[in-house]
DNA sequence: CTGTTAGCGCTTTCAC
DNA sequence: GTGAAAGCGCTAACAG
């Protein structure tokens, strides 16, 4: 049953020129074969898949890339540790690609510059076709530089430099958005609770906010909130808030987080959302938005199709269609559930 | 400034003869200086590293793993499309390779056996030197057959196929080990609430926690329950099993998400927690353990050790050093927080 | 239609 | 010490 060279572990892997000799024919036209290439007899063609098969041979990718110069490999360089970001950027991209014709290498470089420099260096060793770049926030982020001999993408935090392409979720919109949604559901009173002030994403949704209210002929209730981005402190803020301002009808939460916080205060408060007070926050993250009492009205920022877009764009610059340098903003989709709107 | 051949984006890259003819060496001899290998004069090799520098030489790995037949890649196969088990098994695995000395690239298979097989097929033409595969479930998952000519190790999910090497997580022993902790918190009326019956993982725990209790002379009070993994079932389950048995002074949680579920329903029925009742849950995630209140003590399946462990497996069967077939439990750790023990 | 030949970029004997 | 030459596995002209 086992053949003496079959790719089996123990045997060095079966090469084209194997499979030629056994079908009688030069490596030229085994090639050829194989790959449906030029004008082989179908007859031929037929003995030398045989072959092929018999001795299950894999072709060696490695030695195709040696001579095409090109690998059908990207790098996802990554300081997102949490894979929160990452993996449907990841999936997008694999989309993109289309499964199995590019591979990914996943390098987290766990926020250390010397580590992301390794990874980099080992990314062009290997010769990817181009790397996407994905950050943990979306602050801008230092740029790779441009003496890279690959096209690169910055995925969720844009490059610094302007002159790098950048995809990055359009906060401001979504702050926007979440406004609209809750002007939307009769709501007039409307404060804000987000994370840290010093992140792009709480000033940038902020800002959506503010001018979304602005539109409405309303003013927001009291000033954001900037702190943590933990439950901890949608709960400490929310309390906080209604001990100053009891007839706010609406809430904007800088994140799921916060607003499961939020969720918790307005139940020792004995408030009900989303009759008494509507909440909408920001990520979409489902473990925590599908599974709170009421469910979560969130933004989703559409990661995955950022993940298409970024592969999308590396192809273009692989195929000479330079992209557009840039920061390219991805509007976020609203995604409704029981906390803004009650369920019947 | 800029070199006629430099490695910038548009020339093609520099090549090794690039950098001897600049250096007046020959091919052979720049290889050896830029390796570090054979004995070659210390100012021959200044002068070839200089050159290399100068043109900013990046040496092709694909042309030295065609040759020495080793890629210096390995593959990671996952169904887990959040990314919950596989990010930490990615870090550990990348730990114990050494940052970009391995490059891993992370293949999707998204529960689709297709795609599974694609990228299998993708990972071995590209000569990955090995392949972790990383279930979603400890469930014994379908091998990939002994027909593949690298080392395959299991990861999470264990392979069904006993001669395959598998590493999973100890989830029995982690169910001890929760028991264990309520009892050593003084607590003897415990109830366990887990998620779906037909997972390993839940029948796993909770043959652990009947073990211990029979270990301690208790008896679990009611019987195992078993539904979604999820915070809702936490909430209703509790709620259920406190009115019918009102004395119950310990929970084991089938999961981070359950526990937070019945944190809730305590709070709604004026139990304290811990003093009134003591949680303990399994998986550690940190977003839910850490931000509930009280925060949760959890058992952590030591994931990243458990990526450590692959990569290792892995690396001793390409050093021929055959790793013991089988299944090998990894044992988990108990985190500590305040659902079990009161803060001071 | 098929085979011969020349590389892709690099390492590695083995002479000099 | 250094270099010439062979070859990793495959593709791409070009002859036959």
């Amino acid at each position: 049953m086992s053949d003496n060279r079959t790719g089996t572990a123990g045997g060095r892997a079966a090469t084209l020129s194997d499979v030629a000799k056994i079908a009688g024919v030069s490596l030229a036209t085994a090639s050829k074969a194989i790959n449906g290439r030029g004008e082989v007899a179908a007859a031929t063609r037929q003995r030398v898949l045989e072959a092929a098969k018999k001795i299950s041979f894999t072709p060696n990718e490695l030695a195709r890339s040696l001579i095409n110069g090109r690998t059908g490999t990207v790098g996802l360089l990554t300081s997102d540790l949490e894979g929160r970001f990452v993996i449907p950027i990841l999936m997008g991209a694999e989309d993109a690609f289309g499964a199995g014709q590019v591979n990914v290498f996943l390098c987290d470089a766990r926020g250390d510059a010397i580590r992301e420099q390794h990874h980099l260096n080992a990314l062009l060793t290997r010769r990817v076709d181009g790397i996407i770049v994905v950050g943990r926030s979306t602050d801008p982020r230092p740029s790779l530089g441009h003496n890279i001999p690959v096209p690169v993408v910055y995925a969720y935090a844009p490059s610094e430099d302007p002159t790098d392409v950048s995809i990055t979720p359009d906060n401001r919109a979504g702050g926007r958005l979440a406004v609209e949604h809750l002007v939307a559901c009769g709501r007039s009173k409307i404060a804000m609770i987000t994370g840290e002030a010093a992140y792009a994403a709480a000033q940038d949704r902020a800002a959506g906010v503010m001018d979304a209210l602005g539109d409405a002929g309303l003013e927001l209730v009291g000033r954001p909130m900037f702190s943590e981005w933990s439950e901890h402190w949608g709960r400490d803020a929310s309390a906080m808030l209604f001990r100053q301002f009891p007839d706010i009808d609406g809430i904007v939460a800088g994140s799921d987080q916060i607003a499961r916080g939020v969720l918790d205060t307005m139940r020792d408060l004995g408030r009900e959302v989303p009759h008494d007070v509507a909440v909408v926050s920001f990520d979409n993250w489902e473990i925590l938005a599908t599974n709170s009492r009421p469910e979560l009205t969130s933004i989703d920022a559409n990661l995955q199709q950022l993940g298409r877009m970024a592969a999308t764009r590396i192809f273009d610059a692989i195929d000479g269609t330079a992209a557009t340098p840039g920061v390219e903003n991805l509007p976020g989709r609203l995604v409704i559930r029981g906390s803004t709107i009650a369920r019947r």
